[in-house]
DNA sequence: GGCCGATATATCCGACGGCATATAACGCTG
DNA sequence: CAGCGTTATATGCCGTCGGATATATCGGCC
């Protein structure tokens, strides 16, 4: 039977002054925003609270110069949540970036990988 | 006069199942550990508790094979901390990561800087 | 026009994280 | 051998973050 091997999993945030413009947490709520056409829908997808959510898209739209996210209220069809042009292309540019990183630096990753303990800490105090 | 240029600073976190392996914080505690030989003293220069700089050593000691910091009681050129070999090379492998990773996404980078807000949100709710 | 489902926002409250504090053991130094 | 500064660990407290809840408003649909 081959080696159990373990792996680290980067978490990449942009920070903009105290916010954080983009992050893991932002970007998938970005991206099924995209996929529902709802932020509520999102967030339940997330289990995540609509405050929250509500929260996130409104710290993204003030960190750029253009909205990420554009809403209307109304509910049955009418209103909704639109990711525009910027915000597809602040996502790919977020993916990129992580691509990019891992291909990179391919080698310190390994290197890392390799000296992992055999379990992560199951009690961090 | 030019134009004021604002840029998203980039936090990596590298995690090992619920815990961080190394991040921003843990990587500057590891280099004030190396310069003072003390994790209270580092802990001092960051602002931080000792009890605080105590458990993320610990952390980082647990998500790896061997020990990035050794440590030995007793005060007054009697004990302390050191940063190992294995210590010293995750902390060059995390700083290679964040490099590589500017020089190969700068265009990325690029774009996102150029689209962000004139200031960044300052009341995030 | 009434209903439904969505955005938008305020308030209350529980959970959790980190600080301050306290204590113990340790090991050089003088 | 007394003292000091360090590691190591437990406990109580408090600020903060986020969830739950409530309310208002809006806009298609039947």
């Amino acid at each position: 039977m081959s080696v159990i091997m373990n792996a680290v999993k980067p978490r990449l945030r942009l920070q903009f002054g105290q916010a954080v413009a983009i992050g893991p947490g932002k970007a998938e709520l970005l991206e099924l925003i995209a996929e529902t056409g709802s932020i509520s829908a999102a967030a339940k997808r997330m289990a995540m609270s609509y405050r929250r959510a509500w929260l996130l898209v409104d710290t993204m739209n003030q960190c750029f110069d253009a909205p990420l996210v554009e809403t209307a209220a109304g509910g049955k069809g009418g209103g909704g949540a639109r990711v525009t042009d910027l915000g597809r292309e602040v996502l790919a540019r977020y993916r990129s970036i992580l691509k990019k990183c891992a291909e990179a630096a391919a080698d310190d990753f390994a290197f890392l990988n390799g000296h992992l303990a055999s379990t992560p800490p199951e009690n961090p105090h």
